[in-house]
DNA sequence: ACAAAAAAAGCAACAATGTTGCAAAATAAT
DNA sequence: ATTATTTTGCAACATTGTTGCTTTTTTTGT
């Protein structure tokens, strides 16, 4: 497990440091994203804040994280399972987030709709937040 | 017009007010959504930047306007076209941002389509934004 | 294993954004 | 017109995000 993490370091030029090794395992034992102020008080009480933007930052350019737009202002951050690469992201799942528990999750088995746009419009990249309650959430009968 | 702007108002059962007046002005006249910060110059220069917070505010919970996730951590406002009443939105279009002139767009004839969602996963509302080329960015020959 | 070079972390200072309580002012109701 | 209600502005503060620079850590090459 944490040679996994080191090799996915080293897979994306990226030197291995005690913030990337923790933030990058963060994700790996976490099933939903995570908001920045999630990762912030996770990790860092042990590193400076700067450094969770700045490793946050990285992570997003390699293609090792993407990130989530929500309404409240607050973006989350999930691992891409979808071989991304440097500056070329091609996560084409969409995401969930929960009303109930707040959870955020990427359904990676369900692939953004083709949209059909007004002419004139060109897509480049699809969104798709659905809110709702989650399978852990769901009331017991319904 | 500024008959119309009141009369919006009133039908809200909020009081008139300078900024209530202005920044609903300023939707009006307006084709894409706005961020916060666009409203704060257009209109904070002559209110207080807390007016402008709790004058969003109040308009989104009345239905007036609704907001529009995006991934740059701006949340931006639109105007609601599909009588959307206090406490209960059902704006069902989808959104369209372009990363060209950085214009976030309502398509209001767009619904937003059905997503089928893993077994356990209730849905209530679905937000769909689009990135790309906007039809006044859209190159000549293209 | 060591020294030099490169990269990252920490720190401080700052900017921007968002929140709250309260007194003054404006609006609405009588 | 007076009173009651609502909204505003202000001040103070909390949170979030950014930048430049020095020190520390990691990597590279020997
Ligand atoms: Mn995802
Ligand atoms: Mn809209
Ligand atoms: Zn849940
Ligand atoms: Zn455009």
């Amino acid at each position: 497990m944490h040679e996994e993490i080191k090799d996915m370091l080293k897979k994306n030029n990226l030197s291995i440091t005690g913030s990337r090794e923790k933030i990058l395992g963060l994700f790996l034992n976490q099933e939903g994203a995570l908001a920045h102020g999630d990762i912030e008080k996770k990790a860092g009480e042990k590193f400076d804040r700067v450094t969770v933007y700045r490793t946050l930052q990285i992570f997003v350019e390699k293609g090792i994280i993407h990130t989530i737009p929500t309404a409240d202002n607050s973006i989350r951050y999930a691992l891409c399972k979808d071989n991304c690469s440097e500056g070329h992201h091609h996560d084409q799942h969409i995401h969930f987030q929960c009303t109930n528990c707040h959870n955020t999750y990427c359904l990676d088995d369900i692939v953004t709709p083709d949209i059909k746009l007004p002419k004139g419009y060109v897509s480049s990249h699809i969104e798709v937040v659905v809110e709702g309650t989650c399978k852990n959430c769901k009331s017991p009968v319904a």
